[in-house]
DNA sequence: TAGCGAACTTGACAAGAGTCAGGCACTTCT
DNA sequence: AGAAGTGCCTGACTCTTGTCAAGTTCGCTA
């Protein structure tokens, strides 16, 4: 199962394999139009085709990655916002896309968070995969540049029941396909409904060995819900809506991989803590890159809570957002409520 | 200094003056057209700008490197052509360009030759670079998408004297200023007059310092002359065009760093080589990536002795040359002419 | 082997992008 | 202070690119 010659570039045929002529073909007109500047036309006459069909080829080799256009994040963190927003966070970048309307954020953020984690991905990485509509939106969208050997992508906290739109095995099942990472599930419920019945799962040999394999990771992904009616969290169907006005009772602002906290970052300890499959914000602080993607005016409390936790090494969200937060006054310490 | 009287209270005040600010525009124009797809358009209206100003902001950022258009080798490396190529000369890789006029072919196998060298480069790398208008035109070409650190560029053969436009110099110091690498040149002419003085400088400190780096270097580029009328190596000055006529009679066909080959590859041992400042063919070979860059029809011969020889890894070529290099026979060993 | 569907290609049209000379604002030189 | 210069922006023009419905080819099934 290890390849004998060494030394060839090895690029593997996996699914489909296209007869290489007409791999070519597409290869020849990329090349021609990025790199020789060719117009549509020229490379049309050449290869002999319409130029509609140079369209489709220019399609096809952007889609299939034979070429990508990469932005530059250095770039971004250069701008005045970005680094504004990093130290007043104390964050090792901001990536900040430009406002638009509503509808397309969450998407737009997910194109953007792809491209950071695109970047920052090494071979032989674990990668932390939360849940929630922004981080499937990154899912969906992210491409490797050139396929970066021995991932592994994991699911960092249990499974809900309510939610098949975005749910943590959905967020990490499709990651792991296109980025062609192993992934490892969570095999258990986020929350359970009692303190002995979790700590007899994750006693399990099974869990235990998933667990490791949070421990484990290098990275994660996460993003950053509300808790205000329509929520996500309301609407994932981890709790029930009650559980969670308890938590807005103590203090909650924000969640994220599934834990409550309030305004200044602090856990809120509340009664599913104790239910709760996944992992803890201690360990996610432990993770060396942790890349935070949320945006949208609903948001900014819950967004700011996550960033004065220290949850958050990086940053992925949009300008209106970005300004929000930095209008925001600073946190005050003062003594969680008792 | 600033602008005096602000004759109308201006929401979004877009005052152009900062160059952070300046820059700022320039990445949020190329993020909302490469990633969010935006018609120039848009993005001006949003911008309040003429969209002519977005082309302008978007030439910008791709020649700043805020976004950079890859093109993947590995997709090129799936051509039919690439892999005959490689297995016919037992290549770790061939990046082949479509054909096209022979005028701007050095310039296309440069920038070509300058994409592949990029994706090699890792931080740390010596990089060895030959001469030769190819050699010259990748050095003009190359961009980092992120600059690699703790580069050096090595220059592996002597200088010589009458070849301003493309001497070895030259196309180090175009190299590594391009990548950001430090400069290492060799300090002594590509042919000295006697034996004795070859030897004598090379026990040098300096000399000897510089040929530890060359024999350092893990990456070299280099290029191949053939040694016809009009060739680079006569145009060089390097040597006297008797001298070259000389190898030519002991069975040369090709010119690979200052040094001769026959038809198979195999060094032609002749008056100049004792005299020679430069790299040896067999340090050549124990560089373990060594990109020839070379096309064109009155190179095919000179090529396929290269190849032949083992002394590239990688080629950069176009598709005439490489079916010409596939249509050639086999090389038969035979015994060396006497 | 005729019929059917999927995948690919095509031409014509609409929309988008690049170019360039001229204008304006600010800087530098004398 | 005025002249000359520089850099950036703009509008109008032309060429280039994307779209879409209609055609074509090919392979598969009945």
């Amino acid at each position: 199962m290890r390849e004998s010659v060494p030394d060839q570039i090895d690029l593997e045929s996996r699914d489909h394999a296209l007869p290489a002529e007409f791999e070519d073909v597409v290869v020849w007109a990329a090349w021609l139009y990025y790199a020789d500047q060719l117009t549509q036309n020229e490379i049309a006459k050449k290869l002999n085709v319409a130029r509609a069909t140079i369209v489709n080829y220019l399609r096809l080799a952007r889609e299939r990655g034979i070429v990508s256009i990469r932005l530059n994040p250095e770039a971004n963190a250069r701008t005045r916002l970005s680094r504004d927003l990093a130290a007043r966070y104390g964050l090792s970048g901001a990536l900040i896309i430009p406002s638009d309307a509503e509808d397309r954020l969450v998407a737009r953020l997910g194109d953007a968070g792809a491209r950071l984690l695109a970047e920052l991905i090494r071979p032989g990485d674990v990668i932390g995969v939360a849940w929630g509509r922004t981080v499937l939106a990154v899912a969906e969208t992210i491409t490797l540049a050139e396929p970066a050997a021995q991932l592994t992508v994991v699911q960092v906290s249990g499974s809900s029941t309510g939610s098949p739109d975005f749910s943590a095995e959905l967020c990490t099942s499709i990651m792991s396909s296109r980025i062609g990472a192993r992934c490892v599930n969570l095999l258990a419920p986020a929350v359970l409904s009692s303190r002995e019945l979790k700590e007899q799962l994750l006693a399990e040999p099974v869990l235990q060995r998933q667990f490791e394999m949070i421990h484990s990771t290098n990275q994660i992904l996460f993003g950053v819900g509300d808790v205000g009616a329509g929520s996500t969290v309301r609407a994932s169907g981890m709790a029930t809506q009650a559980e969670i006005d308890g938590y807005v009772t103590l203090g909650s602002v924000a969640v994220v991989i599934g834990r409550f906290i309030d305004a200044a970052g602090r856990p809120t300890r509340g009664e599913l803590d104790d239910r709760m499959v996944g992992i803890s914000l201690d360990d996610l602080r432990r993770v060396p890159i942790r890349i935070c993607v949320a945006g949208g005016i609903g948001k900014i409390i819950a967004i700011h809570a996550a960033l004065s936790g220290g949850y958050a090494t990086h940053l992925v969200t949009d300008t209106s957002t970005a300004e929000a937060l930095l209008a925001l006054p600073a946190v005050v310490p003062k003594e969680p409520r008792l």
